[in-house]
DNA sequence: CAAATTTCAGTTCCACTGAGATGG
DNA sequence: CCCATCTCAGTGAAACTGAAATTT
């Protein structure tokens, strides 16, 4: 279970903010992959169904602005969901450049179970690590961002 | 500066913490690709430069286990290094598998250079944070990380 | 006219896989 | 025979760009 001879980080690596936080986002990412693909999902469809769930029908730029997605990758993953009648996609009548995309129920119950499935992720990534650190870690990445909600 | 009414971030992502530290990482990685690209370099030519310069002449294989980095993406960054004279790679006698690559002086340089950019990146994103809370952070981060060091 | 929306095509970076050739 | 190394070709998710078509 150690480390080998040859795979130590080099300090200028390891002495980074940049590095660590890129290190466990890695982490992260890949568990997050692992799981839900383990149930047929992407990220994407997690965050778009989330944002449709609380906000209602909303039109694709809309998507895209609350889940930080670009509006290209809203396009293809729409598409994917679409296809399984996980959402809806009609054009709005009452502005004919939009799209309303509305979720369905089976969209619905598809996402509380990948809402458990992420749930599950945070407690596995979060491990090491007490409740109260947990608060700790959240918060202190919440100042980091902070600073730019508003761009 | 004020977030408009449809950007709001639904509370599934907002509130878990997979998504701050992908968000954060994303801010970071962004900083650091525009930086690098300033001075005409890539997050991978800074890692191989950095395990070169602690580690000494190294094969290939060694470097892509130091940097994390996969076997065929080291292949692609050394050529692009060593096209630009920051590198030199030469067959090793001892093991004919290997490559032995080794530093310059030109990629020395080019190494501080870099260490200098990303110095400055690490202060821009940890602008909010005291310099007590960024030891917090990064005490935090190693332990999500620490438990797991060992492949 | 300018601005917003959807869509398509293509790019970049990072992580990864498979396969072949060479050599220990 | 098995394993490690290097290389090439290609995949895939994520984030992004440019441009066209439509509509407000």
């Amino acid at each position: 279970m150690g480390r080998s001879v040859d795979d130590e980080t080099p300090a200028r690596l390891r002495d980074k903010p940049t590095w660590l936080i890129s290190q466990v986002a890695t982490h992260a990412h890949r568990l997050m992959v692992e799981r839900l693909a383990a149930v047929g999902a992407r990220g994407y469809h997690f965050r778009l169904l989330a944002a449709l769930a609380e906000f209602g029908p909303s039109s694709q730029a809309s998507l895209g602005r609350r889940t930080g997605m670009d509006r290209s990758d809203v396009v293809a993953a729409i598409n994917e969901l679409a296809r399984r009648d996980l959402l809806q996609r009609a054009s709005d009548p009452a502005d004919r450049r939009r799209n309303v995309v509305t979720i369905t129920e089976k969209g619905a119950a598809y996402l509380e179970r990948l809402d458990r499935v992420l749930a599950g992720v945070q407690d596995e990534l979060l491990a090491p690590l007490s409740a109260a650190e947990r608060a700790q870690l959240t918060g202190l990445l919440g100042q980091v961002l902070g600073s730019r909600s508003g761009s």
